[in-house]
DNA sequence: GAAAGATCCTGACAGC
DNA sequence: TGCTGTCAGGATCTTT
């Protein structure tokens, strides 16, 4: 599942289209019943002949900047995966859902599969428009910061509106924090000793600096791994996987003994998402 | 405006 | 073997 790592990982992989020009941007015909897939085929071919400039992440969202002002916003949902092939013949033996064909100046090509159609890729008119686009223009903290802004988060986490909230609710609530899904927001909790049903007014300074700290260290530490990969569903546009999932102490292991105390991992559901803990370790 | 809950969607897997 | 039901989860829409 991508969450902020998998999708900088992802994002780097890309980049190796950058400096070429566009030849073709092709939506599947299997992209066409699903609202988040928007342009026509004359509207992408504003983009023939230009070069791709950049690609951006905000969040989970990658904005793919071009020459000319349009840009293209894309997210990989939860099964949205690019692949980098060197041939056409690749596209149907290495992809079983594509919904977007980017053909570049010269080889490879750059297909877009989502299995589970909750993918994005649209057009906006320019990156202002796209930063004025609420889900980024509310964003908090990108939480793979380098240089993890502790004090700004402690000022954030204090904000009136957060502090009625559950603390495993609010992890997921990229207003505060951008790039943390349900994978991380278990091990950054567990890492930080606290309850995910801990209220954020209850939390102390040292917690709260221990828990900005854990946030840093958690998605870091996997994006350093590529991401998570439990099966095939997440992989990077080269095929490779990600290593994360070797180090987690308590995503998707319910009933095994933890790491550290020895208790048995427990779950609980939190706004209908799965959350697992140690209830020994964490208050 | 904010919070909570429902919905989208398909593949994997468990249970019968 | 084959069918049915459940689960997974990020963003977004609807309801409260």
């Amino acid at each position: 599942m991508p969450e902020g790592p998998e999708v900088e990982s992802v994002r780097l992989e890309l980049l190796q289209l950058t400096s070429q020009k566009v030849k073709k941007i092709t939506l599947t015909p299997l992209s066409q019943k699903y609202p988040k897939y928007l342009g026509k085929e004359d509207e992408f071919s504003q983009f023939r002949g230009q070069e791709l400039r950049n690609i951006h992440r905000f969040n989970k969202f990658l904005i793919w900047e071009f020459e000319k002002k349009p840009v293209i916003l894309n997210h990989l949902g939860m099964s949205g995966r690019w692949t980098i092939v060197d041939t056409k013949e690749e596209i149907s033996t290495k992809t079983t859902h594509p919904k977007v064909i980017v053909e570049m100046s010269k080889p490879p090509y750059a297909i877009f599969d989502d299995t589970r159609n909750f993918g994005q890729f649209r057009i906006f008119s320019s990156m202002e428009a796209v930063k004025l686009y609420p889900p980024i223009k509310k964003l908090g903290i990108d939480g793979l910061t380098k240089v993890f802004p502790l004090q700004d988060f402690v000022e954030r986490i204090a904000e009136q509106r957060f502090q009625n909230r559950q603390i495993g609710d609010l992890l997921m609530d990229p207003r505060l924090v951008a790039g943390i899904g349900n994978i991380y927001k278990a091990e950054i909790l567990f890492e930080a000793k606290i309850h995910p049903e801990r209220i954020i007014s209850t939390l102390t300074q040292e917690e709260t600096v221990f828990l900005g700290k854990s946030i840093s260290k958690i998605l870091l530490k996997a994006f350093y791994d590529k991401g998570s990969s439990f099966d095939a569903r997440y992989k990077l546009p080269s095929g490779e996987g990600g290593q994360a999932q070797r180090w987690h102490m308590v995503y998707q292991r319910i009933d095994q003994p933890c790491g550290e105390c020895g208790s048995l991992i427990k779950k609980l559901i939190q706004k209908n998402r799965s959350t697992y803990f140690c209830p020994k370790c964490q208050h």
